[in-house]
DNA sequence: CCTATAATAGACCGGTCGGTCTATTTGACA
DNA sequence: TGTCAAATAGACCGACCGGTCTATTATAGG
């Protein structure tokens, strides 16, 4: 049983992605919760920026676990690119096409405050470099890696971005063999 | 002299790009053009809805513009994806790294409308179409040329989320070195 | 069991939202 | 110049926004 807490952000995650901070009012976010609105300024004292910086925390901290589950089992870089995207494009499915990158329109959609952008910053950062560790891993070198994280990287936020437009996941799937 | 009507859509586009369509109300927008709400309703008779779309239609063609200018006086494909680049990257910071793709915020912020998605979904194709024309013309195959369209112009919606992320236009900059 | 705090519950608030409507001004053409 | 549609102007509307506040219910520690 996961805290009412964590629910929140979990399901505000969700809707936030799917139409972005503004346009996602409190009582959408209450009611597919389940949750009344003095728990959620009990928990989250900020209201609605504290829930985004939440979910949006939560949202990449899962993205690091699928990194690391793609990678963990991969005999070759490559092989951990194709897993990753395959898991990605599979998630993409889940949700209906509805959901793009997990923390973009979270944060980049919110105000136009300096944490959001620091946190949206620290966050890529944080996927790159793991990204990087695993491709070190596999015998590339810093720079290599590097490189290639962020390449994967960059395509794939554009990718997100083009299947949500198209409604299609295969535009993830693809992408191993674009940036490989 | 730019008619109301066109100077609605422009200034309107620009907000939207910054904050996304839910994230700009129509005062805002007014305020910007200088033009009351009857005029708005006069020339985008379903109001907000309307006016997005317009608007992401003169910033779509302003980047068809950008592209040709920069492919048109190239010496290589390389060359082409350099200056469309630092053109880019300029546009970036003339906007204080506050826009990014001049479509995305303003269509997949939007309401999750089918007329919206399909309306970026062309978008997007007619700059990758774009690209592999000038890809094509500079001696690549229609295979090769629709491969590096795509290849840059996933990298650049990464970009530009990231640049945006960390208010750096490098980021845009160093595209061609990633991609080429 | 009693008590104090955490947590839930939702009524309520001022402000702003997108949109409608009527009135007035402007400008092209007869 | 007279006419009429195009365009401008903004008051006004109900709905919903994020946020505050008080009251009630669970729950953990003594």
């Amino acid at each position: 049983m996961t805290s009412t807490r964590t629910e929140l952000a979990i399901k505000a995650g969700y809707l936030f992605q799917q139409r972005g901070y503004h346009g996602v009012g409190l009582s959408e976010i209450l009611e597919s919760a389940g949750v009344p609105k003095g728990s959620l300024y009990h928990h989250y004292p900020n209201g609605k920026a504290d829930l985004a910086l939440a979910a949006a925390e939560i949202a990449a901290t899962e993205v690091l676990r699928i990194i690391d589950a793609s990678f963990d089992e991969a005999a070759t870089y490559r092989d951990g690119v194709t897993t990753y995207c395959y898991k990605l494009a599979k998630y993409f499915d889940i949700h209906e096409g509805k959901i793009g990158c997990p923390v973009s329109a979270t944060l980049l959609g919110g105000p136009d405050n300096a944490v959001f952008r620091e946190t949206l910053s620290t966050i890529y950062s944080r996927w790159m470099d793991r990204l990087a560790e695993h491709a070190v891993r596999f015998g590339q070198s810093a720079a290599q890696a590097d490189h290639n994280a962020r390449r994967l990287f960059l395509s794939l936020e554009g990718s997100w971005t083009l299947a949500r437009a198209r409604g299609d996941s295969n535009v993830i799937r693809e992408l191993p063999s674009l940036v490989c």
